[in-house]
DNA sequence: GTCGGGATCAACT
DNA sequence: GTTGATCCCGACG
């Protein structure tokens, strides 16, 4: 049998970024469904990590990370791009997954509504932000239980991926070159490896 | 009350 | 491969 989803969550972000990948985020709106499976994540350690939005301590904004692992923390990014994280590790530390791409493997035709009637199958759940996107998350599901039965379902996959692969993590500017970025292995909705400006930066010193 | 940074995306060369 | 757009949140005085 396959082992209690949240025992799985409720270990270190970057244990549970890898488990993530193949696992299906179900949500259910008025408009119909839409599920995508999971082919990139990228973990977040919490106080420790300097890139984690609870680096520097609790906040209004960041008060779910720190809370019990199972629940959705998203967060609006740049002002315009809804991103979206599962909050894991255990009660006090805030620790949490970014789902950075996926596929959509149901609600094909309303994601593509949401994101534009013109946008590439592959890349409709491509990107965190495109991802946050299709999905029709925003920062009120903030807080939502994923294993709670509620409009938004996290499952775990059948049987596992095939294999997947680890390296630096993108876009963020400190710690990049912690390899805490995880992605389904040759997998065509997974974004190309970009290194975070400052990153760039420092390299060519 | 003000300032500066940011876990991004899309378009253009 | 590279550059610009664009809004919110958190820190500090």
């Amino acid at each position: 049998m396959s082992p209690d989803p949240l025992a799985i969550l409720a270990q270190p972000a970057p244990l549970v970024a890898p488990a993530l990948i193949g696992w299906t985020l179900t949500h259910h709106t008025p408009d119909g469904v839409v599920t995508v499976e999971l082919t990139e994540t990228e973990a977040y350690a919490g106080e420790t990590d300097p890139a984690s939005h609870a680096w520097r301590g609790q906040t209004a904004r960041n008060a779910v990370m720190f809370g019990p692992a199972g629940r959705l923390y998203v967060y609006l990014s740049h002002g315009l791009h809804f991103c979206a994280n599962v909050v894991t590790g255990t009660e006090g530390d805030a620790s949490a997954v970014l789902l950075r791409a996926g596929r959509v493997v149901e609600g094909v035709d309303l994601a593509q509504h949401r994101r534009g009637e013109h946008v590439a199958l592959r890349s409709l759940a491509r990107g965190p932000g495109n991802l946050g996107q299709s999905l029709a998350l925003t920062t009120q599901h903030s807080g939502a239980h994923l294993l709670d039965g509620g409009s938004l379902v996290l499952a775990p996959p059948a049987r596992p991926p095939a294999a997947v692969s680890s390296g630096p993590r993108v876009g963020v500017s400190r710690a990049h070159d912690w390899p805490w970025r995880y992605w389904l292995t040759g997998d065509p909705t997974v974004s190309a490896y970009r290194r975070s400006k400052l990153a760039s930066a420092s390299l060519s010193r």
